[in-house]
DNA sequence: GATTTCACGTA
DNA sequence: CGTACGTGAAATCC
């Protein structure tokens, strides 16, 4: 056996693992897995995350995996992925792809037919990772310019175990340091519940003291707060911040409904109950962590980690020795599609620091207007008629135009998609109905080949600083869609930050071989993630 | 009690 | 300038 074999592998009830080689099982210990780990560096196939955080519970980390549920998520698309449907699906697929097939398989009645897998152990799991191989193998015979599916389905698998130590580690924030924020946007922590309705109650007075006299009721309730708003003089559809944008300057009520607003949803999502339930006595901030959603692709994070108000970011601070290393990438979405559709003209563009200015030059537009006319054809505007510069684009860029069309056709039609990588977009069961529907489907078709191929990429590249700098005893601490944190020792920081720039680079190669893309980050590193401003 | 709607934070 | 997700509270359904 080499090194990037595969070998199954398993954690199992009782708190130790089994291990599959060839036809032939063997029981082990966490231990025993990192000395294996150490000693061959095989490519392990797991039936999903769950055994990366049995392990790393018992002390062990892989370098790599196959990951069963992730690529068949990549290949079959949505969320479902358990072992026995993905066993099913995966046999299902063989029978679909003889060419008599037709129509939509039926996964329940394939599942019926697949060959039994009556114990989907290491082996089984062995045998899965094997059968996904060789249908990506097969797919690629006759795909032409796209990501290698198999490159896709390596750092699709890794990113699961990224996944899987996010979720253990977490990410390093001060408590005294929230808890002084928190105290300056609601107030001090409350003593009790009684103390807590008082400055809730004080909080509302604040905001009623406005308010016509007799008009009052419940801020929370979004129709009491439409009639409040009516009764002084303002009729709206809705009570949404940016509906009542408009107001603000003239309504000293709506002013303050909108700083109650902000401070209400700091104090119910992100107040100190939020502290107290999801950050540790290690100061680490911990949330379950996906590889991907069950549509486009795109990591998930759950207690908030993914849609932190930006104040609280002056919270999130390196530990003792450390910084961070802060990067993300710049303008992602136009550089991804020029590399997915192969608009060469498009491509050259990417050359620039600013990909917007060689595109306004282009186009005989301002900046702003290009970027807008962009923006527009990647996600299908519902507002005016685009004007000169969005016909401009179709001459332009006419390769990249097709692309997003194409996208919105199928998706209209409810055909299926594939994303540049490989992954399955799943467009069907949409039935004929309203023309509104069917728009939002085509802006949703639109939307996910860019914003998936952009989910692939990004893994790609977080995979690849997590293997890069992990001799550094760095470690990746948050992901944010087109942005990593990373925390590493104060000495080694700026290694760690060269690194993170060569591994874009790197993962760009791998992900996009045949293209001539130049993707860019911005990296700084910092001892807060607010302090590393982009 | 479970599901839907409204609202809003992030990218 | 559109899409996505996770969250919490109220409203609504059953």
């Amino acid at each position: 056996m080499k090194r990037g074999d595969l070998v199954g592998l398993l954690a199992e009830d009782d708190g130790g693992f089994t291990v599959a080689v060839d036809g032939a099982e063997a029981a082990g210990s966490a231990a025993e897995v990192a000395a294996a780990e150490e000693a061959l560096r095989p490519r392990w196939a797991v039936w999903s995350q769950a055994t990366a955080r049995e392990l790393i519970r018992g002390g062990a980390r892989l370098a790599t995996c196959w990951d069963v549920a992730a690529v068949h998520r990549l290949l079959f698309g949505g969320w479902r992925a358990e072992a026995g449907y993905a066993w099913a699906c995966l046999h299902g697929q063989e029978a679909r792809d003889v060419p008599a097939a037709a129509g939509e398989p039926d996964l329940f009645s394939v599942a019926a037919d697949a060959p039994d897998a009556p114990v989907l152990g290491a082996a089984a799991a062995l045998a899965a990772a094997r059968l996904q191989r060789a249908a990506l193998d097969e797919h690629a015979l006759d795909e032409q310019g796209g990501a290698s599916r198999v490159s896709t389905a390596r750092s699709e698998s890794t990113a699961e175990l990224l996944c899987a130590e996010l979720s253990a580690d977490g990410l390093p924030v001060d408590r005294d340091a929230a808890e002084k924020l928190l105290a300056g946007i609601i107030g001090p922590r409350p003593r009790g519940a009684v103390d807590a309705a008082a400055i809730r109650a004080a909080r509302d007075e604040r905001v009623l003291r406005h308010a016509p006299d007799g008009a009052g009721g419940d801020l929370r309730s979004p129709a009491q707060v439409k009639s409040l708003l009516a009764a002084a003089g303002i009729d709206v559809p809705d009570t949404r911040a940016w509906r009542l944008d408009e107001y603000k300057d003239r309504s000293p009520l709506v002013a303050a409904l909108l700083d109650w607003r902000k401070a209400e949803r700091i104090s119910t999502t992100y107040g100190y109950a939020w502290l107290d339930e999801h950050l540790g006595p290690d100061g680490r901030l911990r949330g379950a962590w996906t590889g991907s959603d069950g549509g486009a692709g795109r990591m998930t994070a759950s207690s908030g980690l993914h849609n932190m108000p930006a104040v609280l970011r002056q919270a999130v601070l390196a530990e003792d020795g450390h910084l961070f290393v802060r990067a993300d990438l710049g303008q992602i979405e136009p550089r991804v599609l020029a590399a997915v559709s192969g608009d060469a003209a498009l491509a050259a563009a990417t050359a620039a620091d600013d990909m917007y200015l060689p595109v306004a030059a282009e186009l005989g537009v301002d900046r702003p207007t290009a970027k807008v006319a962009m923006i527009a054809a990647m996600y299908g505007q519902t507002t005016g008629h685009g004007g000169v510069a969005a016909r401009r684009m179709r001459t332009a860029y006419p390769v990249a135009m097709g692309y997003l069309d194409a996208a919105d056709r199928s998706a209209r039609a409810g055909r299926d998609l594939r994303t540049y990588g490989g992954r399955l977009l799943r467009m069907s069961g949409a039935s004929t109905d309203s023309p509104a529907r069917e728009a939002a489907r085509g802006r949703y078709g639109r939307n996910a080949v860019i914003q998936g191929a952009a989910a692939e990429l990004f893994k790609m590249w977080a995979v690849t600083v997590r293997a890069r700098t992990a001799p550094l005893d760095a470690g990746i601490v948050l992901c944010l869609h087109d942005e990593l944190l990373v925390h590493v020792p104060a000495g080694r920081a700026e290694q760690a930050a060269a690194l993170v720039g060569g591994c874009l680079a790197e993962a760009a190669r791998r992900w996009a071989p045949h293209g001539r893309i130049r993707f860019i980050a911005d990296i700084t590193v910092a001892r807060s993630w607010a302090e590393a401003k982009s």
